[in-house]
DNA sequence: AACTTGTCCTGTCATGCCGTCAGCTTACCG
DNA sequence: CGGTAAGCTGACGGCATGACAGGACAAGTT
């Protein structure tokens, strides 16, 4: 067992006090995805809520505690991206289809969690132990079953051996996690976000196959 | 001319002023170094700077204000990056070494500016417009003559033409700013640091030639 | 040297958020 | 119905913010 929820001081939550932690979560949730990171106050979460700011210290330590609280929730979400290239194909056409939906649904998930993930990004970048394990969880889920497909493939001689497979996944994982992050920045480049698909899909093939995508 | 130095109730700074403004400056951009950019307090960086909140305020509307020129100053410094694609090679060897050099240039850049930029993607990502036009200075300075590059290979027949040129480049860049952002993330996946040029520089050169890099 | 002018800095104050605690209210159970 | 633990909040000291007025200072003028 995880154990039970607990309150700050030590006092095990009930139904009440679960709805109304949740509901502080919730509230921070859309705070995040409406106002900067740094002026987000408790006490607006608080107001929102429908409660005061003393509820809110009972159930987190401080904003940054709530929002680790929402990031591991998202972190085990995460395990469905495992699907995205767990059990796939390579070879060919089907390695194309692979490598476009590896892309889709990457950005779709990113694009989901737009909001915590800029913070735990943030937050990883700033050297916080908790948020960079966060960060990994969720890199790892895609990063660790692609590593192993391109040992796979090197190991049958269809990919460059010279390459380190954790290097390359992980590269490539980080390019879709910069791509899903600036979307903004594309569109300013002129690049619609449909065109964004067939230029990253070959490029992960090329990173996993170390061939040039077929038509 | 930019025009002078003001302060924020509109006096032109003098001799003194410019000194005690930069001194913050320095001692901002020490602090966004060392600590969380949530925890960064006026009354920290004042104390540092051997002066008073008051006279923080007379320099800059508020720390944002204060990290914007901060990151200006940054973007003006990045136009030496346009110097690692500009007029470089793309064919065969030389290719490889433009590749590398650009790896390695972009690399050391954004380690240099390490701190200022973890705040400047942060806020882009907010949807800052100041942050991002910041941001995107910094990233054009490499994407556009990569983008040109590849327009020119596209040309001369020595790139897959149906590729869109800018968002070939701009996944390019976005890859290695986020491979720059998160360089602690790969030896967490066993990858040494420096196996990350060899990793991103093969990935550059099939990104540009579409091309697999020469041994 | 006294005076003037404009720059520069800080003491002080009102305001508002933080984080804690004591104590009140509510729900559950025997 | 009374006891017990959960749940909530008003109130408070502490600190950051941001505005202002006034004092310190440098440099030039008479």
């Amino acid at each position: 067992m995880t154990g039970q929820v607990r309150t700050v001081d030590g006092r095990v939550a009930g139904r009440r006090g679960q709805e109304t932690r949740q509901k502080l979560l919730d509230c921070l949730r859309e705070m995040l995805s409406t106002s900067p990171y740094r002026d987000v106050k408790v006490i607006d979460v608080a107001r929102m809520a429908g409660t005061s700011p003393a509820t809110f210290y009972q159930y987190f330590p401080d904003v940054e505690g709530a929002v680790l609280e929402i990031a591991e929730e998202m972190a085990k979400d995460s395990v469905e991206l495992k699907e995205l290239v767990d059990g796939k194909s390579w070879a060919g056409k089907s390695g194309t289809t692979t490598s476009e939906e590896l892309v889709d649904g990457f950005l779709a998930f990113w694009r989901k969690n737009d909001a915590i993930l800029r913070v735990v990004t943030l937050g990883a970048a700033e050297g916080d132990k908790r948020f960079f394990k966060i960060r990994m969880t969720v890199l790892n889920s895609v990063a660790k079953p692609l590593a192993d497909a391109v040992k796979d493939l090197q190991a049958k001689g269809q990919a460059d051996r010279a390459q380190d497979a954790a290097a390359v996944a992980g590269s490539l994982i980080s390019l879709l996690a910069s791509a899903a992050e600036h979307q903004k920045a594309f569109t300013s480049w002129g690049v619609k976000i449909k065109d964004l698909k067939p230029t990253l899909a070959p490029l992960v093939y090329l990173g996993v196959t170390g061939k040039k995508a077929p038509k």
